[in-house]
DNA sequence: TCCTGTTCGTAAGGTGTACTAACAAACATG
DNA sequence: CATGTTTGTTAGTACACCTTACGAACAGGA
């Protein structure tokens, strides 16, 4: 090895020097971008001939078939027979990811009671469905975590891709768990440790950021959406161009501590008057429906939609937004409350550019556990 | 040329399928990531050795000395000489970016009286400057833009990189303006038109983005900011995870027109009442202190801070964004109105995050200017 | 039935990119 | 003056994708 290369510790000018932080590329990650593309394609079309392939991603055949090659001596991709043609010329080989040869594993931990995990398809179905109560404490959440992805890990006959965990709280890009109240964590490396336990791939994120995910690839697909998940708090994940956005801390979508409106509002749990979580959150919700007549019920529901609305307009002007998909309870969230958010987001920006952007629930069951999926997905096989 | 090869008209699964717009990555796609890893490299350290690339960009001197080549022979690089070293060994040829052989055009339409342009250096410093009045109705626009370009461009003695000009209004990527009230412009060509009549390659860029773009490249460089601009109007750019963001519009930081807080507030040009812009355009804001008395000057400039805090909380929150950068007059932002909007950012986000967030005015001048010549810069040599 | 044209998948060879290995040049130091 | 260090270049290798060419397998017409 040449002494002149790889080594970072000596540095002329000094660590001062402001510079961003860029990576040089080599052929091989070329390659490894252009297998993602391949695996990518055929994700989302399902399984098509090698030609099929060529003319999808613009690589020619040749490359196609020595990709693929490689992809069937790993056991990712598999043929599938010959498709009956209806043209003249040679019959072609269907190829596809080998769907029903793998499986994924994925936790969801921000429920309120249970800690929620599932065995799915590389399609993001679930097969089989597990849970365990929520333990109190730090160690004991932990041991909950690894029992639970053992278990499911055992259920499956085949070989598993990887474990998502969706975890609420503050969650850095590797895995760890900068601060998580509910669950008594703080900087704790839940991904390195349950990777080193399972001996398997595992992935880390925050929940709402799993779910945002899920939503994007499972769902309609535009390339720029927040996705906010209104349950016992309120938290959101953004998509920014087909990317998903992380923040300076790690912390972007956390907007269920943000104060809305200038008048006021109910007292949240953290001590402000007005939060977005107080206004918005199900259990504030349900609790300020038991408290008046069933008649005003839907007052109660337009009001915290107005909320909604105000919160997020400059969040939608700020980054051109095109969606806003709710996860939450149905029965509080469709109907009078995007109707109201709807009215509101329209009504407080510039008219005629924001004007069809579409407040929606979202299409998603167990979308956390989905999105755990994708992280893997998209972390094993550049599949998103 | 292979007929099945590039043909896309033709897709066997129809039109309909949804895929994500990715491109397969060549070879020589990859040589191109590192010529402009090595130009960044040089534009921000200086001048440099081979060697010191080396290390830096972590590519070997071989393939230093081959792009380093490849630049030298296109002009864009020239050697400095030898470095009188301190060490043993053979002293090092210094080379760099030829910033003295090279000019940049910059153009910012967005002031309220006036054209102006500039000729830059590499470095982004203004060498000359030069200004028209601003006409009436598009055509005129047009013409005294072109004006002004060829003036500029004929005041260089060394090569023009190209012509960056940052326009009020939403922009597309491709330089057509989409609309510009100020100027009269709806699906103008306004970067295509130019780029033909000069023959140079032109930028065209909303101004707050083109604003934003200095401010990183020449400024503190966070990779998460959003950068506000007060004059006439209100309008943002933003940066995050070291990228401009675009929006599925064009019009990300089109936040001017957001209604800000839920008391009401100043009538705004566009029919609502308590526009950000009502609260805190140069042009409002002047107008209200002339209308009070002088001690209560203050008191306006407070509230003004106040709703900008309150508009923004939410994106900060929202983008986990480390700094917010404000440009226009500095008697009337810096001070009062800046603490305003502190102190309201602070208590209106979670507590423990969102704490150091920085509010300040940009260092920057002609930052419009500047900006125009970055977005030349990263088209012309990949730097930013 | 046989020939032609089409499409699929593969084989062989070429180009471009970055790498390792090796070396001459130019310097400081003992 | 010998030795070791650093710089920049030359020569040869590995890899990825390309173009060109070809056999296999089909439909359809003479």
């Amino acid at each position: 090895m040449n002494a002149d290369n790889g080594d970072s510790s000596r540095h002329r000018f000094g660590p001062a020097r402001r510079l961003r932080a860029q990576a040089k590329v080599l052929p091989e990650q070329a390659r490894g971008h252009n297998r993602a593309l391949v695996l990518q394609t055929l994700f989302h079309a399902g399984a098509m001939s090698r030609a099929d392939l060529s003319r999808e991603t613009g690589l020619t055949r040749v490359t196609i078939s020595d990709l693929i090659g490689e992809f069937i001596a790993d056991g990712i991709v598999v043929e599938k027979g010959i498709r009956s043609t209806t043209g003249p010329g040679k019959p072609p080989i269907l190829v596809d990811i080998d769907r029903d040869g793998h499986r994924i594993v994925g936790i969801d931990l921000s429920g309120p009671g249970a800690f929620e995990g599932a065995l799915l398809s590389l399609d993001g179905e679930v097969l089989e469905r597990r849970e365990v109560p929520r333990p109190s404490g730090g160690t004991a959440a932990y041991e909950a975590v690894r029992a639970l992805a053992e278990e499911l890990l055992s259920l499956s006959t085949v070989p598993v891709l990887g474990v998502g965990v969706g975890a609420p709280g503050i969650v850095r890009p590797d895995g760890l768990v900068l601060s998580s109240p509910n669950l008594d964590w703080n900087d704790f490396p839940l991904e390195r440790l349950l990777s080193a336990a399972l001996g398997l791939p595992v992935l880390v994120r925050n929940d709402a950021n799993a779910a945002v995910l899920a939503e994007y690839t499972f769902g309609q697909a535009r390339p720029d959406m927040l996705l906010v998940r209104i349950g016992r708090g309120v938290g959101a994940g953004l998509i920014s161009d087909s990317q998903p956005l992380v923040g300076s801390r790690y912390a972007a979508g956390e907007i269920g501590h943000v104060v809305v409106g200038t008048d006021g509002g109910p007292r949240c749990a953290c001590g402000k008057d007005g939060c977005l979580e107080a206004w918005l959150s199900a259990s504030h919700l349900r609790a300020r429906i038991a408290e008046v007549p069933e008649a005003d019920a839907d007052a109660v529901l337009a009001e915290a939609g107005t909320r909604l609305g105000v919160a997020i307009a400059p969040i939608v002007a700020a980054l051109d937004l095109s969606e806003i998909v709710l996860s939450g309870p149905a029965d509080l969230l469709d109907g009078t409350l995007i109707a109201a958010a709807t009215r509101t987001l329209t009504a407080r920006t510039l008219e005629g550019v924001f004007d069809d952007v579409v407040i929606r629930l979202t299409t998603q069951d167990d979308i956390v556990l989905r999105g755990a999926a994708v992280m893997v997905l998209s972390s094993q096989l550049g599949v998103s």
